[in-house]
DNA sequence: GCCCAAGTTGACGTTAACGTAAAGGTAACG
DNA sequence: CGTTACCTTTACGTTAACGTCAACTTGGGC
């Protein structure tokens, strides 16, 4: 019978293969400190959540955040605050995030227009120069 | 009566107050073979289509394009190619930047609804703190 | 004629985000 | 017991995208 279901981890290799980056890229986020796996004597030893964290931060990469940027992302999916002022900044920092989605949004609505346009002046100089197969060859 | 439209155009300053860059940048870009302003003796003289140009490069980096991607993504605006082979090198690039543009609204769009989730979690526990000012105070 | 604002060309500095090598530990396999 | 496969730390190297002087020119304004 399954042990009740082992937390699942992973080693770092696994991870730079999953998510196609180097150990060291995810070293590197570990020094940047926005990653804390536990360890096996020196080995890193990666849970569940670490993964989710690295999936969060190759996003923010996808998306052109810088790592600062991600971190603070991360650190805004868990309000584990008593404090009420900070509540607040962190709702602040939502809005600024949407906001900044919004701009990309708008900007990637009208690059996909722009390669639409890009696009056809490509397709009419390709008919202007095959003067298009008609009928059988 | 106006001389019949001069081509407006601008200086280096005016450009970076508008995008609210510096001067260097805009040097920057030029030296990065993005720009190709006239000259008037050595200071330059920029047209509209240098600040369409330097808009684009602008949102490609909003967008998390490096320069070179950008310099592609101009590129690609002007099918001026005799060339079939080129032209249908430029679709491919073509949709290769529509895919990643895809892959970039499927982010925002997860983004988007965690953000979303995290508000949430910010207003059950500010709800929590501040337990709502019941009527006149 | 002097000054100032805005422009120019070097050239070196800086930061982020890793790459790359060196030197070593460790568990398993044959 | 040696080799292989992963893992580790330390540390210097690299690239992109500018920042930051320094030293100079140039067209107006007074």
């Amino acid at each position: 019978m399954n042990q009740r279901s082992q937390p699942r981890t992973f080693s770092i290799s696994e991870l730079a293969r999953e998510f196609d980056i180097t150990t060291r890229t995810i070293r590197f986020y570990e020094e940047a400190g926005m990653l804390e796996p536990e360890r096996n004597g020196q080995t890193r030893i990666y849970s569940d959540q670490d993964r989710v964290k690295l999936k969060l931060i190759l996003r923010g990469k996808r998306l052109g955040f810088s790592l600062a940027e991600s971190r603070e992302l991360i650190e805004m999916y868990d309000p584990s605050s008593d404090n009420v002022p900070q509540l607040h900044a962190l709702r602040r920092k939502i809005q600024q995030s949407r906001d900044a989605l919004l701009q990309q949004l708008a900007d990637i609505e009208v690059m996909k227009n722009e390669l639409d346009a890009a696009e056809d002046r490509c397709l009419e100089a390709l008919k202007d120069l095959e003067p298009e197969p008609e009928g059988g060859n």
